[in-house]
RNA sequence: GGGCCCGUAGCUCAAUUGGUUAGAGCAGAGCGCUCAUAACGCUUUGGUUGGGGGUUCGAGUCCCUCCGGGCCUACCA
């Protein structure tokens, strides 16, 4: 038993996320929270929302809302969501909690008093009719290499060149359009991250086993060019944590926030307290999983993340703690993913194309995405979703494989013995046999989990499941019967705990699914099995059961053919 | 421009980090079974590992080069 501590990166608050945002960290995060919940270990699995920053100023003022409002009714609707598929955070929090507002501020605060805060005056771009700076992305004008008129300020999407906004030519607001636009100057607050290079440097070479995806990221950063820059933790908009050094006021920042690279991921930590503080409990409840000094020094940390995140992860994040000069817990392990494609393309939120959270929950429950996705996870490089493959990956995997055999067994028993595990007979070589090839396969799974090895840990569960129809067919029962009844109420009284067994191994993946079967098998032991042999004897001769519904429908061709079409474009 | 990643069977992916004859699932073909959601099982077809060159006793794996795809490049978050 070890204490694991799961995050999730956290969603940006505006809008509702696609599959692909899904899979890329909540989903696998989801799956190891569960695997290790279930293994006995004590876990606190953490995700919130992202609600800082210009694009939730936007998208509020678009709503003709208050940001405030406009991010707790978002935050609402990720929740339910999370909630519908199945994400089993301990707390799905908000970096805009008065927890997080405190805590970015205490760390602001210490990073200050260790010198690795420096004043800087910068020039921005001001939109005069917002009355607000404009990041460079949202400066747009003509490409002065090539002559597009809808270049944005940071680069020009038609010609690649990256551009700095004063190079365009009639530049303009992209939020309202306004020409009003000029140069001011404003002093942001910046994190010396370059002085903490070597610290950093030196801790990610110390890491064991970290993804090539996740280390190069990283080196990239700390060696191109001059290495690692400072950067600054600071903006000049009204919604986000108010810039103050820990509980003083910050002279000369009385109107900026804090940028939300900063704030972001210290809502890790502030989550937890938030759980804590929604659990009645003490501040001790959650430093126990973040400080080194009050009882985190036995917390194994795994994050998950895309790889567009791997950067404040492995490096800002990091700087933050480290440049604090006290014992909070460093992330362990990073799993970061690659990209999800759909069907030929990008997942598009701006153009609504693909499948979003919302639409595919409509369409089809949670544990059919669910499995698809995981099955599918970009590890190794980008993966692609298609509705061939999915109508192809449910039908066979979880309607003919899993979801047959539980049918085929329960309706036998059934017809042949009752609602009742039958009593009589006994194994023989063919049951040891199985039952040592499910002991092998279980190790296996059990590494590919611990290992997050998603995919791999997909194909085992599968084959596990897949050895129990070929053991049927190769007992039996239904000829068996004819001749031998108590040879055959042996055959599916195991054919029965291993329903059970699939019950509860598969409950990371399929957690609906996995209940549904040991509510029909009335069975209440759900522990993980130390010993296959044992487990396929958990529910004795007698005990009850009721035939369940199919577990899965099929996917239709028709039903695929109509779905391609409603998600290949905009969305309505 | 610079950096990194990827390219393996019709499709989705493996290959113990340089080690026998490159393996699975799906799709296809054949056979079997009849308990079950026309489901299941067995057998089987299918590869110049993107092209070319090199290092090595040995290369999918390392090096060079070309082709194709992707990501990042610090003010989106």
């Amino acid at each position: 038993m070890a204490r694991i501590l799961i995050t999730s990166a956290i969603p940006y608050i505006n809008g509702i996320k696609h599959l692909g945002n899904l899979v890329g960290s909540q989903l696998p995060a989801d799956l190891y929270a569960r695997y290790a919940r279930a293994r006995g270990n004590e876990v606190m699995f953490i995700c919130a929302t992202d609600e800082h920053g210009t694009p939730a100023e936007l998208a509020a003022a678009k709503a003709g809302k208050p940001v405030a409002d406009y991010c707790a009714e978002m935050w609402a609707v990720q929740k339910e969501l999370s909630d519908g598929f199945r994400l089993s955070f301990d707390k799905f929090g908000r970096s805009s909690s008065p927890q997080n507002h405190r805590l970015t501020q205490y760390f602001a605060g210490k990073l200050a008093e260790n010198g690795l805060i420096e004043e800087v005056s910068e020039k921005q771009v001001y939109s005069v009719a917002d009355g607000r700076f404009l990041p460079d992305r949202y400066i747009e004008g003509t490409c002065p290499n090539c002559g597009y008129d809808r270049a944005r300020g940071d680069q020009c999407e038609n010609c690649t060149k990256q551009l700095d906004p004063t190079d365009l030519i009639d530049p303009r607001s992209a939020v309202s359009g306004s020409t009003d636009l000029e140069v001011r100057e404003t002093k942001h607050l910046y994190l010396r991250q370059s002085t903490l290079k070597d610290q950093l440097d030196a801790w990610i070479d110390g890491q064991e086993g970290w993804p090539i995806l996740t280390t190069s990221i990283a080196k990239k950063w700390l060696h191109d060019g001059d290495g690692l820059q400072d950067r600054g933790i600071t903006r000049d908009l009204d919604w986000g944590v108010p810039v103050r050094k820990g509980d003083e006021p910050w002279p000369g920042m009385e109107d900026k926030v804090f940028y939300v690279w900063f704030d972001a991921p210290i809502e890790y930590i502030a989550a937890t307290k938030e759980w804590a503080d929604a659990e009645g409990l003490d501040d001790s409840a959650w430093r126990r999983w973040w400080r080194l000094d009050e009882g985190a020094d036995d917390v194994r940390y795994v994050q998950f993340m895309g790889k567009d995140n791997v950067p404040f992860h492995t490096l800002s994040f990091p700087a933050t703690i480290i440049g604090s000069g006290e014992p909070w817990k460093l992330v362990d392990y990073i799993k970061s993913f690659n990209y999800l494609n759909y069907d030929g393309g990008q997942f598009s939120t701006s153009q609504g194309r693909g499948v979003f959270m919302d639409q595919a929950l409509a369409i089809l429950p949670a544990d059919y995405w669910r499995w698809w996705l995981l099955s599918h996870t970009p590890e190794t490089s980008d993966a692609e979703f298609t509705w061939e493959n999915f109508q192809a990956s449910v039908n066979k995997d979880l309607a003919d494989v899993l979801g047959n055999f539980v049918s085929r067994v329960t309706k036998f028993c059934r017809s042949r013995f009752g609602e009742a595990v039958p009593g009589g007979g006994a194994g023989g070589a063919r049951e040891a046999a199985l039952t040592a090839d499910l002991q092998a396969r279980l190790t296996a799974y059990e590494g590919h989990m611990d290992a997050i090895e998603v995919r791999k840990s997909a194909a085992e569960l599968r084959a596990m499941w897949a050895a129990g129809n070929e053991y049927l067919q190769e007992a039996a029962p239904w000829a068996v019967f004819k001749e031998d009844p108590d040879q055959a109420a042996a055959i599916i009284r195991l054919s029965l705990n291993l329903i059970r067994l699939y019950a509860v191994l598969s409950a990371p993946f399929i957690p609906d699914a996995s209940a549904t079967m040991l509510t029909a098998l009335k069975a209440e032991d759900a522990e993980w099995p130390d010993d296959v042999g044992a487990a396929l004897d958990a529910l004795p001769a007698g005990h009850g059961f009721s035939v369940p519904e199919n577990l899965f429908r099929k996917i239709s061709d028709e039903e695929r053919e109509e779905w391609q079409a409603r998600f290949a474009g905009v969305r309505s």
